[in-house]
RNA sequence: GGCGGGAUAGCUCAGCUGGCUAGAGCACGGGAAUCAUAAUCCUGGGGUCGGGGGUUCAAGUCCCUCUCCCGCUACCA
């Protein structure tokens, strides 16, 4: 808790994993952005919650449990639980965890869709199309070829026959002009903007209401009054985001993380799943007359060795293996770095690596090694004393770097607002690459002979820096800067963003206090590769 | 086909409303230093800024055109 912990409520979500996948890097992905995001916040001084979670209805899921022979809510148990053990393995800090074939969630669903068809915003209709019962799915006429006999084929070979059967339906067309108005009001809706341009166009070019529920299966969340229907993915799925906030009951975390005013709500989703989030999502929160999430970003997908991830080449990463083969930090540290968020980008163990070798042990643990283990052995173990100075050559090295350090946490704050992850890093990486000219320039080991004063002052000047780096990197390094601000002597209590929140003078109130003895200083970030960094991967 | 976005040093990319000798990181060459995780620092290489044409005193940066690449073009989680 920091003395600044009033900034105001911050609501994220990661998407509500379906369980007859399995986890790979794509979710931890995701997931891990989202983290950083809700730690950044939390150390920034706001009231966070962070979500995350499985959605678990549907035919295939039902399938699949009769495939085993088990009932389907036994097979959600087991696979939600993978996600569960993904989100520990990562280090996640969600504040909980919300599975759609709870209670609450059925509770809250049901209420939105009374809440939609009081409205007038439900109709019953006829759903019909064309059927692949191989594929499970429906295709459009535009789709379908032709087979051998003229028969009608789905893309993918299988034959299709023509179903209609009763269904629920939003008039999504309805709500067309009043989303473009919304789009037009809120150009930070979506990002990353290319993505805004997108859904803005395929709105623009018109809606077509939708089929908000099926009668071909019952694992779902059953309509109120007409039990034979269940609801249909989306209404089911989006409503995710505001069961977990206690709805329907509209006051308390409601009021708090899903207001009206001021909306704090971020959806972090793939690309895969914008148009739900940023044009079904708002039509229906429209028409129940609920407040709307504040933004919705939808990042890239990973490719591994410049291949495509899939299930059928089954060269899909399970994250838990990246995290014993590199470490948690390190991999946490390199998926939102490596490429800037929003875009594709290549999963190779040469990226990995040069990541891993270039930036965090080379410039960052090499940097944090170097001072501290000087201080062990020449400072006597001890944060040093700035001595105060009047050489002006003196003054501007200094001050440069400290003004430096005082910078970051404003820079970083710009960037998490866009969430441009690499920004954010780049701008840390920025000053470490200073940091290390500073101790080349200074060299303190000179200094030792001939003015020890003067290599004290440099010395505190790169502690004070590396306290800054420690402490704003920790959203991406939790456990690596935990080790870091621990080497310093930083007590516990002061390692949120309020003790850099640093004024335009040279003296920050909350800066290293000279005397205090410091712990025998070990590599935070081990070299991948070395034979010798084997044992401590997990940094 | 339509709409949108790209094509800049070996690699990954920055370059807002046009303006000094086009930048960063990584990789590579040379030098310095030796506190440190054989890490660091300095420095260099000179890339027709996809091709062509145009506007302008001045164009990666605006206009036209050509080539190539990518995304979207719905009810699939």
């Amino acid at each position: 808790m920091s003395p600044n912990n009033n900034k105001g409520a911050f609501y994220v979500t990661t998407p509500i994993y379906y369980v007859n996948d399995k986890p790979h890097v794509g979710h931890a992905y995701t997931t891990i952005a989202a983290d950083v995001l809700a730690r950044f916040k939390r150390l920034d001084g706001y009231d966070v919650k962070f979500l995350t979670g499985t959605d678990e209805h549907g035919q295939k899921v039902a399938k699949a449990a009769a495939d085993k022979g088990i009932e389907p809510q036994a097979l959600c148990d087991a696979n939600s639980q993978n996600f569960r053990d993904l989100a520990k393995t990562l280090g996640i800090s969600n504040d909980d965890f919300i599975r759609t074939t709870e209670e609450r969630h059925i509770k809250a669903c049901q209420a939105l869709w009374k809440r939609l068809e009081d409205n007038g915003s439900i109709t019953l209709g006829k759903y019909a199309g064309w059927y692949a019962v191989r594929d499970e799915a429906f295709y459009d006429e535009g789709e379908l070829t032709k087979g051998p006999n003229g028969e009608k084929l789905a893309p993918s070979g299988a034959p299709v026959e023509w179903v209609e059967e009763e269904s629920y339906f939003f008039p999504l067309k309805e709500w067309q002009e009043r989303l473009l108005k919304f789009y037009d009001e809120n150009p930070d809706f979506i990002g990353p903007k290319s993505r805004f341009n997108e859904i803005y166009s395929f709105v623009k070019g018109g809606l077509q209401d939708i089929s908000i529920s099926r009668t071909a299966f019952s694992w779902g969340v059953p309509v109120p009054g007409n039990p034979k229907h269940v609801m249909y993915v989306w209404i089911d799925a989006l409503t995710n985001y505001i069961t977990a906030l206690g709805y329907p009951d509209e006051s308390g975390e409601m009021a708090k993380f899903w207001p009206e005013q001021n909306p704090v709500a971020l959806h972090l989703v793939g690309k895969d799943i914008i148009r739900f989030h940023c044009v079904y999502w708002p039509a229906f929160l429209m028409a129940a007359k609920l407040p709307l999430p504040k933004r919705v970003f939808a990042h890239g997908w990973w490719t591994v060795e410049g291949q495509k991830m899939s299930k059928s080449l089954g060269n899909a990463i399970d994250p838990t293996a990246l995290v014993e083969k590199y470490g948690l930090d390190q991999l946490r540290f390199f998926l939102m770095r490596e490429i800037p968020f929003g875009n594709d980008g290549d999963f190779s163990e040469a990226a990995i690596a040069g990541r891993i070798n270039s930036e965090l042990a080379n410039a960052l643990g090499n940097l944090a090694q170097r001072v501290l283990s000087f201080i062990a052995k020449n400072g006597g173990g001890k944060i040093p004393v700035s001595h105060s100075t009047s050489d002006a050559a003196y003054l501007i090295a200094d001050a440069d770097l400290i003004h430096k350090s005082h910078e970051l946490l404003d820079h970083c704050r710009e960037h998490i607002k866009r969430q441009t992850y690499g920004e954010v890093l780049e701008a840390i990486f920025e000053l470490v690459r200073a940091a290390n000219a500073y101790v080349d320039i200074q060299a303190p080991w000179a200094l030792k002979k001939t003015n020890p004063d003067r290599m004290e002052t440099v010395l505190w000047t790169l502690l004070e820096t590396i306290r800054h780096i420690a402490i704003i990197i920790q959203p991406f390094t939790p456990s690596a800067a935990e080790k870091l601000l621990d080497q310093l002597a930083v007590p516990s209590h002061e390692r949120t963003f309020f003790y850099i929140e640093d004024p335009k003078e040279f003296a920050s109130p909350h800066q290293l206090k000279s005397g205090t003895t410091l712990p025998t200083p070990t590599g935070v970030f081990p070299r991948y590769g070395d034979p010798k960094a084997a044992a401590g991967k997990g940094a």
